[in-house]
DNA sequence: TGTGATTAACTGTTCGAACAGGTAATTGCT
DNA sequence: AGCAATTACCTGTTCGAACAGTTAATCACA
């Protein structure tokens, strides 16, 4: 039994969370992280760099090079805003919707891997359990953010 | 709500804590990651780089170079093993005491604030679903892995 | 005992994450 | 209109994470 049993735990479940995630978008040629971006732009269509910064909480420097990424992979098109010069508004190209249903699946899959056998009311725990522990952890973020 | 209710808020729990860790380390001078190693090393004593893999469930090539920073920033020391000529013994230098302190509290302020206004029987609760969720992702990468 | 498999550590490479800065375009306010 | 502050994006750098492949030491077993 670890000394702070909470964190720990959170700790051991995002690792696996994530390892299974990676494993999943590997035959998809798409890294860890940049499903994320994917799935916001065939979602909500084209939209400007920042947008997916504010959007997927991530960040300035990196949203930079994963869209470079992307856009050499061929998963991505990008184009000078018409009306900010500043701004390069980022789409997903028809050639990945190839990979879209994959990749949709696999978060799919995930989601009824952690579920397991737990039964719709504690699925709903859960859920609660985790919010919680978010509303907490966010508070405290903010609060040395700010 | 999204359509993966629990997939993305063990996501965003993760990356809440990550962040905070990350800010308390900072004042230390340890990167995220670091803290565990040492942790490990100020706990169980010296032992070998792949005691360390083993442990904390980490990769040989990651802990090679984690370990070199870590000396290089003298908060470890690595000696040859006397038994086995391709081991490396790695220990927690005396100076690296000076933050084990601080690394510690950061630890236990972290799980203080996850736990929040949790009851203890709430506590409880939650330790039951992220042990259960990891459970259920643990046989999914198990089953993949092997 | 010698030989083939395993093990411990390392390098090379690519990626996301985070921080520090830098430039050009835009906005806000006087 | 003009100037300061903000915004959008970018580069440089350091880190952990993961994968592939290398070398040297050790082990297992025929």
């Amino acid at each position: 039994m670890p000394a702070q049993p909470l964190t720990n735990a959170i700790v051991r479940v995002a690792r696996l969370q994530r390892m299974l995630a990676q494993q999943m978008l590997r035959g998809v040629g798409l890294h860890l992280g940049q499903e994320l971006v994917m799935m916001q732009l065939w979602e909500r269509g084209p939209q400007t760099q920042t947008e997916l910064v504010r959007t997927l909480d991530s960040d300035s420097a990196t949203m930079t090079r994963m869209v470079r990424r992307l856009e050499n992979a061929g998963f991505v098109r990008s184009r000078p805003s018409p009306t900010d010069k500043r701004a390069t508004i980022i789409e997903a190209t028809p050639a990945s919707q190839a990979v879209r249903r994959e990749v949709e699946r696999s978060w799919a899959d995930l989601e009824k891997i952690a579920v397991g056998d737990l039964t719709a009311a504690q699925q709903s725990d859960a859920l609660d359990v985790l919010r919680r522990l978010e509303a907490n952890l966010d508070a405290a973020a903010r609060s040395t953010t700010a």
